[in-house]
DNA sequence: AGGAGTTTGTGAACGTGAGAACAAAACCGG
DNA sequence: CCGGTTTTGTTCTCACGTTCACAAACTCCT
């Protein structure tokens, strides 16, 4: 979201990466059903793609189907996950250990896709005898060790917003150079550092903005206009 | 996500819509803040956008700048509430009160930003004797009565994965159109209905993907290649 | 062995979005 | 009242992303 950096051997497309996630996720439940091959048009259905922008997609990695046959599952399951990166599991460490903390650190979706909570952090010392999902929660002044000691390269901020720049200077000097940030503002983050953002009320203001086109709503503009 | 509904007066880019809150946000603390004008420049780096593209976004909505001046804060933070629907509150439910569903329930962001959460459901009898966030957890069945008597549009998913598709069917038929989507799943839903989805492990994912290709990594492939 | 039927991979056309650049419009100081 | 300065709104160009359409390639059946 930030700065690019130079990709060396194919260049994958970013809207594309943005969806090997979804397709390894499908392909992972295909396997699981014991599903040996699927073609593009089942992988496109499943994951609610057009069959062509998958194919093309899935291009990119190289040329890992079979013509008048499809995909193999498995197979490509593990190329899609050797492009992420995440045949190697990923430490990572949470910052701030409030309700959303709490729910991330329970949440069993990082362990099984190629990420580990090796640290949660928090600045308040009325959290830190706290032990959430059975990693037990630190001061923020650890960060740095940490960061050293496991080799973690990507952080996940879940502080207020008024504390989500500090943390991640404090993660950036630290040697994060990957943010997920789910604080509602926005990072400054120097060259080289990718930040990504989720934010659950402009999800919902989006929906909001073509809701309100759908229906003619009934009250127009309940609230007054202010006085230029 | 779905489909998009035939927009009447000034057809606003999706990428746009998708930065306006973005802009709504910046223009709040601006006015917290007692600034009373701000240049496209100023709020430019306020939000981490290009100038140009901000005034190119705000143009969309009419011409609310002065030439030589800037914006009046107050007048187009009111303007891009409109345009988004926002100026009313919007009563939201919000399925499934397991980590996650605490954490939005709790999340005083919605309240602020024009949406009111009318209620929590969840299909776990044992959950329905909570009270989170001053709002008691019903029965999943209550939702047609819920959504028919308090004239809801929107709706949260923060279910598992199992049970997604089932709660998106419920508020599809009950008469919800808008859906916010947590569960890690693509939801299949009728013309007219938008989805969008939040999925953390996916965000991750895309990171460890750009991280991967950052520093020559050291192990390459510790996980085997499956035999094909 | 060969033809019919499938399905991939990709070239080409189209649409959308980003950014540079600039003219038009407003304010300010003299 | 007028020239200089600031900043918006918009045009133009380029890059990116999506979709169609089809040839190439593979399997299967006779």
């Amino acid at each position: 979201m930030t700065s690019r950096p130079s990709a060396e051997p194919r260049d994958i497309p970013e809207a594309t990466v943005a969806r090997l996630p979804v397709y390894l996720r499908a392909l992972t439940t295909l396997a699981e059903d014991g599903v040996a091959t699927c073609s593009s048009e089942e992988l496109a259905q499943a994951t609610g793609v057009n069959s062509a922008k998958l194919r093309k997609d899935l291009s990119y990695l190289g040329s890992y189907g079979t013509r008048g046959v499809g995909y193999d599952v498995a197979y490509l399951r593990y190329q899609i996950a050797r492009q992420i990166g995440v045949t190697q599991d990923w430490p990572v460490v949470i910052v701030g250990i409030g309700n959303l903390g709490h729910a991330l650190a329970n949440y069993s979706g990082f362990r099984s896709r190629g990420f580990r909570v090796v640290a949660l952090l928090d600045a308040d010392p009325s959290r830190q005898e706290e032990v959430v999902a059975g990693v037990d929660v630190r001061p923020f002044d650890d960060l740095e060790a940490i960061v050293e000691e496991c080799g973690v390269a990507i952080g996940v901020i879940a502080t207020p917003a008024a504390a989500a720049q500090d943390v991640a200077d404090r993660m950036v000097a630290a040697g994060i150079r990957s943010i997920l940030n789910f604080a509602p503002t926005v990072l400054a983050v120097p060259e080289g550092v990718d930040v990504r953002k989720v934010d659950l009320s402009i999800e919902l203001q989006i929906l909001a903005y073509h809701e309100q086109r759908k229906s003619p709503h009934l009250a127009l503009t309940p609230i007054e206009e202010p006085a230029i």
